[in-house]
Order: C-alpha cells, then sequence, then structure tokens
DNA sequence: TGACTTAGTGTCGCTCACACACGAAAAGGG
DNA sequence: CCCTTTTCGTGTGTGAGCGACACTAAGTCA
C-alpha cells in the first residue's frame, strides 16, 4: 500500500466515514446541500459532504468538520441519522459511514467548496442528480426522518430567516411534507402552540396586503419542552 | 504490537463493534439480555453482546452473529438505533460501535453463552447493574425508542407467546410504556385495529373465569401497513 | 377609483379520547 | 353445595379537538 510508515492492526478493520444531509429551504422548495466529488472514486459527481473520521474524534464533531471545510458551512445542530455499511457501497474497500442530518437557513451562508469538493450547491429535493455511493438512499432517509420529525418537533423554524410570515412558514411546512395544508387550520393550530412572538413589523411586497412578521420564541419553547408536550403537525 | 502480519493503513482507524439491546417480556417485566464478559477491559462486568465488524460483513448480520455467538440466541429481526463513538468509551482505544435492538420471546431460546461471554441472563430494565463501557446509556436509548415505537406500530407482540390474552398484552404493554392503562379503552382500541384473531381456545388457570386466547394476524397486519396506517396506542 | 393580489379571520358538525362500574365464570374451601 | 375469591369481559356519556369551508381587509398599480 503506502511506502511509508501507515498504522497497523491485528485485524482488518473497515475504514469509517461520517456524510451530512444538510436540509434548506429555498424557492419554495426543500433542498439538499451536495458537492461535486473532486477525487476518485466517482470524480465529477455529487455527493453528500463528509470524509473519515479521525482517531480520537466524536463522530458528531467530525460531521461538522467535513461540513466545514467541504461546504462553509456551520451547521449548529447535527442529528445522527444513523450508520451506513453495506459492504459494496464503496468500490474501494468496505467502508462504514455515519451519516448525520441538520437543518440550516441557505441566507446565513456563502457556500465554499474546498478539500476534495470541486462546487457546493443547493439541490431541490425533488430534482436530485444521480448520487454518489449509496448516497441517494441515505437521502431518501434522511427526508423520511425530517417528514417525521417536522409533525412532532418545532423543527422548521430553523430553516426559515429569523423573521418570517406565516405563510412563508405554511409554504415551507407543505414543501417538507410533499401535500397542501389549509390555511385557517394551520395559522390556527401554529399560533395555539404560543411559539411564536409577533413583531411590530410587517412585510410589504408586491401589491397586496403586507402580512404580519413573526419571530420564534426559543424560551417559550424550552419552557413548554419541559413540561411534556405535543405538537402534531 | 503483535508480532504476525496484521492490517496496515495510510492513516489510523478506529476500531468498529456492534452491540446489541435485546428486549424480552418475563415475570411482568421488560427485561434486557445482558452477557457477563470473560475477557478485558471489564472483566467480570456484565455487557450488551456485540462484537467486532468483520471487513466484509454487513452490520447487521455481525449484529445478528454476535448475538447468536454470545448468547445463543437468533432474533429474526434486529433494527438499528445509532452510532457510539465517544473517543473514550472504550479504556483500549477509540471504538465506535453500532447498536442494534431486537424484541424476542425469551421462552424460545435456551440462553447459552460462549465466545467471550462467560454468562447470559435476563435483567429486568428497572434492576440494571451499572454495566460495561456506554452500554448503560445504550440501553437507555434503546429504551426510549421501544417506547416512542411501541405507540405507533404493533411491535408488542413479538414479545408474546403466540397465543396470548387480552390481559397479558396489557400488561406487557403497561410495563413498556410505565404507566397504567384503563382495560376497557384499551381492549376496545386493540380490537379496533383488527389485527388479533380470537382462537377457539381460553387461557383456565387460577380460580377465576378463563381468559380467551389471541393470536397476532401479520396478514390482516400486512394489508394494513399497505394503505397507511396508523396505531397511537 | 376600480381591479387585482395576498393576508387574515370564525363556526359548526362530527369523531374520537377518556373516565367510569358491575355482572359473569370458574375454582376452592368449609 | 354454597359461599367466597379472583380475574374476565363489557357500554355509555361527555367534552375536546380536528377538519371542512368563504368572505372581508389592506395594499399596489394602472
Amino acid at each position: 500500500m503506502s511506502g511509508k510508515k501507515g498504522f497497523t492492526y491485528e485485524y482488518a478493520r473497515p475504514a469509517l466515514t461520517v456524510d451530512c444531509v444538510v436540509f434548506g429551504f429555498g424557492g419554495g422548495e426543500l433542498e439538499v446541500l451536495l458537492i461535486e466529488r473532486g477525487l476518485d472514486p466517482y470524480v465529477g459527481w455529487w455527493a453528500l459532504p463528509g470524509g473519515f473520521v479521525r482517531v480520537g474524534e466524536d463522530l458528531g464533531e467530525a460531521a461538522g468538520r467535513e461540513l466545514s471545510e467541504e461546504a462553509g458551512i456551520d451547521a449548529g445542530y447535527l442529528e445522527q441519522l444513523g450508520a451506513f455499511g453495506a459492504p459494496g457501497r464503496d468500490p474501494r474497500e468496505h467502508v462504514v459511514s455515519v451519516a448525520y442530518w441538520a437543518l440550516v437557513r441557505p441566507g446565513d451562508y456563502r457556500l465554499a467548496a474546498a478539500t476534495d469538493a470541486v462546487a457546493a450547491r443547493w439541490h431541490g429535493v425533488g430534482e436530485l442528480p444521480r448520487l454518489a455511493f449509496d448516497h441517494g438512499a441515505i437521502v431518501g432517509v434522511a427526508v423520511e426522518r425530517l417528514r417525521a420529525r417536522v409533525r412532532h418537533q418545532p423543527v422548521g423554524f430553523n430553516l426559515l430567516p429569523e423573521k418570517f410570515t406565516l405563510t412563508e412558514l405554511q409554504t415551507l411546512y407543505e414543501a417538507i411534507l410533499g401535500e397542501g395544508l389549509d390555511k385557517r387550520n394551520f395559522r390556527k393550530r401554529v399560533l395555539a402552540l404560543d411559539l411564536l412572538t409577533a413583531l411590530p413589523e410587517e412585510r410589504r411586497e408586491g401589491a397586496h396586503r403586507p402580512a404580519q412578521l413573526f419571530r420564534f420564541d426559543p424560551d417559550k419553547y424550552a419552557r413548554l419542552e419541559r413540561r411534556g408536550f405535543h405538537f402534531e403537525l
């Protein structure tokens, strides 16, 4: 293999990587962050940002590091999705990957490809290209997880700018769930949760009535979360 | 390290293991299968069955293999729980473990410790000893997952013998959820799901009215599962 | 000032979740 | 044989919440 020192173990070991499924929301559609690979295998293919785990490094930290290195994104909150370890998923050798997922506000970052990525871009989940390795399957699992999660925890707010209108929020939910929602019922329920604070501002754009702006209130959420809680859309 | 050949890699790699949280139901309590370790580290401590993943082996298969080797159990269905990879979780070196969980009918197996386990035994989840590594935390995550799952999918039947009474089923649910349930509502809902078949037998035991026996019907379940579905306890 | 566009609001019917108590059947003992 | 004990098995009423549904409000632009 390599002529240099190397690391020797008594038994063979699979390699260990992390991959990140980063969701964003733009143009009324749910998007995933992909990088274009600059190295073999799968040069030129789109793939999830990720890379090898270093010895002594926590898995979550490795995911955060790779995300920052390859795409210039600092996701505050990464949650583990699971381990993917089918023997043939990497053509080189047996590579086990621990996948993470995160939600970010696309506007907060300027994507910057680096390391072994030649490009980093948002792709609508509905129109993904063929992905390298088993990354297509990983994205599928992540989308499922997001859909399940969004119904029971107020995660959606992490995808919107700090100030948003209820219509924007509803559009987001519809994009994630892939189904239309009733406007009045949606507003009723969201406001009943008492997680939003109405701002003294409105969004005026276009030839129509301006919309009230809201802000997600983490304090209220923390308080509710403490005494059990239920969301249900 | 070892004087023999060994396997050399350009970069250092964490070791990769699998661990299994196997749930059973006995004596009115939810139980977990533990083995007593016969090797360093943590000799003599109780731990989850598990071991190193071989190169070229699927993660789920590795979990099944270790479970069968160390405890003599063939769990039909193993589901992944997640990867645990904090750097200090194994005192020897950086070891990342992918945890799986399963439900079995304790009566179906005669526990047989082997390989590096000197004993295999069921332990009530309420009275677990101190566990090796971070296995205590892993069990905690598994219990949470089981609780969440049991409310939305009819997993409970995998823990009971083929024929069971509704009271037994209710006792199981109460043990898993850790709370009492109303008898009439429980029976109403369970029967309304139309997943059980009443058998032409009764269980006569003790000085009281005999109880109707039921069987879980996988066909009915498959049919329901196909057209969406909801359980909610 | 009229046309257009999106924002914002309330009611009603129905279903479903939950609380709740007693007769039925069998066994065992006096 | 009868009385006691124990668990099995069953129905109703009420209140809360979900879902369906249509019109007015406010602003812009021509």
